[in-house]
RNA sequence: GGCGGAGUAGCUCAGUUGGUUAGAGCAGCGGAAUCAUAAUCCGCGUGUCGGGGGUUCGAGUCCCUCCUCCGCUACCA
């Protein structure tokens, strides 16, 4: 029986298109999803939107939409942009579905039979920008600072509150119990530190308005139809919803491996989301990793591109795949970094067109040109072999900790030993010296070199790792192999093809 | 203000529990080779390791202090 495997993204929010930072989370998330099929991880990805709230409303307004109409176009557009990087998610979850809706009242009413729910008025200052309340402090000039073109309403209202002081303890104990256990619950460490900062500073009577009664954009509040559900609670609600909750067996999807957010939710992810499933007695997913922001200030407004940054353009830069390739790789998925032109073309242009690209031609090249495009079926191990075996214990130590930026370093550091290895041997002097057993034992290791790389980097680069996978005489795509297709690759025997470069290169334009 | 993260070659960063002349990749310069998308391989770095002080036989690596950037949080005495 295969260990399940579910990872999550944050939903995202229906207000607008997608953009690079929207691609960055779901092309991490999916280099992890990918990475755990093939270690034969029976792999749940969800992803989704979130479509409710007062914002979403006003949007679809503005637009001359139904807010429903609105949500359908905005959430058609997304999953078009997912398609097309070859995210390979497994469910998209709407909160506007009615499978959500049944799962969100379903959860409010355990909580609230637990005695973790009460009636209240909450008094203060909203803002219709944060959807939240604002503190009277909090206010620049009587308005909110982050949305300073709108006014804050003063409201009194009857709420439903969630006793979240409640779970200050437990919540606490489970950080600790996962730091002993080396799992930490939230990571990177930074943004755990944090956390534990603010859950501590809980005092026992806390609690948190969990309904609205003027945004009727939401789901109705079970028994109360005056009532709808905060935005935030309905939002997190949407991992469990997607497992087939309430219904029996969602334990086979549930809980989730990972969540995979931005920093500006962890506070909800690490700290108010567990303490609603503890409220309600289901177990609490094991571990929140908050990756971090791409920085596009200098990109944004650059000139060398021609063109502006936005998702379109990065993707037509060089493909789908270079970009999913050039953002794991440059921004660090436990750190912020950058975005800019140049490094992608650089990237591009050494590490994919010259690198892994070129091996590919070359490799392939030599086993059609010396061997009738046969793989030798000779299996000696070579020095090139052993490093690949050191180069796999890098990826999987990199990638079993999210570390996707390392797993993508170890993989190429095996394109760079490949390359080495060609010029040591020299198939082309053994090929006219006559050697046909030294042939033989180089074209083989380098054949099964490359079907290691390539597997390595299937995670990075679907497509493109296809394309070499077939070239290789394999049927299929690497999706469908195994770890020990990458332990002991065996090609001894194929039939290899020539492939078009992989990654072409434009004329060089200076 | 408090807590946390970071400050190492032009750029992106590695640097285990302190130990010989501080490393890698990219970019730059010179050479070799020809299987390959003129791709590849080899060789080449006098870096205030943010500043200052201290501990030590010895510190990028520990302690103190100051500076800068970022995140969370708080404005109380």
């Amino acid at each position: 029986m295969a260990d399940k495997f579910y990872v999550t993204t944050a939903i995202d929010y229906s207000n607008g298109s997608p953009h690079l930072g929207h691609a960055f989370e779901k092309i991490g998330a999916d280099c992890i999803a990918r990475y755990r099929r093939l270690k034969g991880h029976r792999v749940s990805f969800v992803i989704g939107m979130d479509e409710h709230g007062q914002k979403v409303a006003q949007s679809a307004e503005e637009a001359g939409a139904r807010p429903q109409d609105w949500v359908d176009g905005i959430a058609a557009e997304f999953q078009e942009a997912w398609n097309e990087l070859a995210i390979s998610h497994t469910d998209f979850i709407r909160t506007t579905e009615a499978r959500h809706t049944r799962a969100v009242q379903a959860l409010l009413s355990r909580i609230h039979e637990a005695g973790f729910i009460e009636p209240g008025v909450y008094s203060g200052y909203y803002c219709v920008g944060c959807e939240a309340f604002k503190l009277e402090k909090d206010l620049v000039d009587g308005k909110c600072p982050e949305h300073p073109t709108r006014d804050v309403k003063w409201v009194d209202e009857p709420n439903f509150f969630f006793k979240l002081g409640a779970f200050r303890d437990r919540l606490l104990q489970t950080y600790e119990a996962s730091e002993a256990a080396g799992r930490p619950f939230v990571q990177p460490t930074s943004k755990f530190n944090e956390i534990k900062n603010v859950v501590r500073d809980w005092q026992p009577d806390y609690s948190m308005s969990v309904s609205r009664s003027r945004v009727p954009w939401g789901i109705p509040w079970p028994g109360d139809e005056t009532h709808t559900i905060y935005v935030w609670f309905d939002a997190l609600i949407n991992y469990l919803s997607a497992t087939g909750f309430p219904d029996p067996g969602f334990e086979d999807t549930w809980p989730a491996e990972v969540h995979i957010i931005g920093p500006d939710i962890v506070r909800f992810h690490a700290a108010i989301w567990p303490a609603m499933l503890m409220a309600a007695g289901i177990p609490i997913p094991r571990s929140v990793w908050c990756h971090g922001w791409i920085n596009t200030a200098g990109a944004r407004f650059s000139k060398s591109a021609g063109v502006s940054l936005t998702l379109r353009n990065a993707i037509d830069r060089h493909g789908p795949d270079a970009l999913r390739y050039f953002l794991l790789r440059e921004v660090p998925w436990d750190a912020d970094g950058n975005f800019s032109w140049e490094r992608l073309d650089i990237r591009y242009t050494s590490e994919l067109a010259d690198g892994y690209g070129n091996l590919t031609s070359r490799i392939l090249s030599m086993i059609s040109r010396y061997r009738s495009g046969t793989v030798p079926d000779a299996t000696q191990e070579t020095e090139l072999d052993r490093a690949g075996d050191s180069a796999i214990q890098g990826f999987q130590r990199a990638m079993d900790q999210h570390l996707l930026h390392q797993g993508g370093d170890a993989a190429w550091g095996l394109v760079s030993r490949a390359n080495q290895f060609v010029e040591e041997e020299a198939p082309w002097s053994l090929a006219k010296e006559g050697k046909t057993e030294d042939l033989d034992r180089v074209l083989a290791s380098l054949a099964r070199s490359l079907t290691r790389i390539t597997l390595m980097a299937s995670p990075f680069m679907p497509e493109k790792t296809r394309v070499v996978w077939q070239g290789l005489g394999f049927k299929g795509s690497p999706s469908e192999a195994g770890w020990k297709d990458l332990s002991s690759p065996r090609c001894g025997g194929h039939t290899v093809t020539r492939i078009p470069p992989l990654f072409p290169k434009p004329e060089v334009v200076k």
